[in-house]
DNA sequence: GACGGTCTGCATAGGGTTATGCAGGGGAGG
DNA sequence: CCTCCCCTGCATAACCCTATGCAGACCGTC
């Protein structure tokens, strides 16, 4: 449908536009698909005016000149079905060969969703619907925004997760620590979990993360119970509001686990852990610096092998 | 519909490519939505190789030109449905900035970020689509029953996963050593890290499994290396067949990341992780006796607050 | 150890793209 | 009719992107 040159339409609005502008306006709508991949001498030929009365009408807009523009249109117009390419010009030269050796690939078409599925298959669908659970309740950010800032705020700031969910409060941790000054990992039960919990209330710990995938450990719930009792907030990513580590009070994200196969997958609470991480990222001002500064080390050492 | 970056791949597929062509490959495949509209210098820069190598592979695939390639990109690889930007040169700073970095003036004009996802929604689609890539590899669980049967015939099963890919590797290890006798989590670097792998060979091990996702550590190059050479069957879970991690004679399972947060999300890795256990355990024919053993032990135990 | 081949990054030339000074044109108001 | 103001295109400068020559590095072979 045309919301390709509705939303073109909405971003001319409320602009008192000077014919040329409206000329320009009008090529964009007209040619919505290509317009975003468009040079502003492109664009400025396909509607008949010249290069710069489209670089200011790009300025005109808002923008802080053509290229912003553009960007803006790649960003926020969603491309409809097909793209019939023709749109780049310039490179006039010969033919294209094509990409050469790529012979006997199969085309596209994967066999997409069809219902007949083997057990690995089926799992995986059963998580996609998972996934989608998650993105409706993510319309909302706030409750992840608002448990970012609360670990933001936290230092230190303790991870747990025991048995099946250590992984996650490992993973969780592993990036936090790239932003965060000081993430402790609680990943072991026992009796040392509770001095753990301790030193960090006693550290200046305000909020506490959790992952609670089921089985619930016995040990999960005690050791919440113990950072409740410290004082600390606590944040839950858990399989269900129903879980048995809520508490009222918590701010408990919920996140279905997948059961299709013997052992539980976890996507949906990874994916929140990581949006966590993200809104947690937006609470210190300093998380962009030592990415960076990481970067440059890792380079350094030769870390990567990418 | 075949993703975006299933496309790609197809693309690539039958080319003998170089290390860096590999490289740019492979940085393509994990950004495949932005891959169309970045620019050569742009490219080379996320990939970590110069200018002219991004230049030479467009060439190098039959194309006659960079900008051609580019071109034959976004005529030929749908974008999914969402595009999270990023894509113009010049203004872009560094690392993955999110909208809104640059200069404010764009939001005057705009419709007022009227798209309907935000950006955590956007992240979680775009792991649905990597679900929905992992599904169609499913489709022959071949390549998995044979991993399966590797892994299980293994004593000990050294499970490797470095920095990013430990918490995969620790997810696996714990639920792995809930049916197989002899599970060892190699999830730290260092000089101990060819120690271990030279014990697990010594005791008898056939077989490894890796977790390898990005930032590929330049140690789990080096201990897939020494475990080759040590005998050892590598069955490896990648991001991508281009990971630098491969190597011919290995059984490499791709499963793709998401990368639409700061930090990367592993869903399909973890999911093919847990498809991975499945076909283990049907070559363990005492796995589901050990389950039961557990379960009885861990009630009795009061193990699990459910 | 020498040699040829391949691969890769550096430096640079050539071409395309964007932004801006400048002058001409046209309409509104005095 | 003149003046003022805005609009528009031309010309051009500054910038960015792409392609290619060249030299160093690496590897296998003899």
């Amino acid at each position: 449908m045309g919301s390709a040159s509705t939303r073109l339409q909405t971003l001319f609005e409320g602009h008192r536009l000077t014919p040329t502008q409206r000329r320009i306006a009008h090529c964009m709508v007209r040619r919505a698909t290509d317009a975003p991949f468009l040079s502003s001498v492109e664009l400025a030929e396909l509607a008949g005016v010249s290069q710069p009365s489209v670089t200011r009408f790009a300025v005109a807009l808002g923008f802080d000149g053509y290229p912003a523009f553009r960007r803006h249109l790649r960003e926020t117009v969603p491309p409809e079905g097909e793209r019939v390419g023709n749109g780049d010009g310039g490179e006039g030269g010969g033919a294209r060969g094509g990409p050469g050796g790529s012979g006997g690939t199969e085309g596209s078409g994967g066999p997409g969703d069809a219902s007949a599925c083997n057990e690995y298959q089926q799992a995986v669908h059963a998580e996609i619907e998972n996934l989608r659970h998650l993105a409706t309740l993510l319309a909302d950010p706030a409750p992840v925004e608002r448990a970012g800032a609360l670990l933001a705020a936290s230092r230190p700031l303790p991870v747990l997760g025991l048995r099946a969910a250590a992984a996650q409060a490992g993973g969780f941790a592993y990036f936090a620590a790239k932003v965060h000054p000081d993430v402790r990992l609680l990943d072991e039960g026992g009796s040392m979990l509770i001095d753990r919990i301790d030193a960090c209330a006693r550290a200046g710990a305000s909020a506490l993360l959790c992952f609670a995938l089921p089985r619930h450990p016995r040990e999960t719930v005690e050791g919440l119970d113990r950072a409740r009792q410290r004082g600390l907030a606590v944040v839950t990513v858990a399989d269900s509001a129903f879980a048995p580590v809520a508490r009222p009070g918590d701010l408990l994200l919920p996140a279905a686990v997948g059961t299709g196969l013997a052992f539980d997958t976890a996507c949906a609470p990874m994916l929140l852990g990581r949006a966590l991480l993200e809104a947690m990222c937006d609470g210190l001002p300093e998380a962009q610096a030592r990415l960076e500064e990481f970067d440059a080390s890792a380079s350094e050492r030769g870390l990567f092998a990418e």
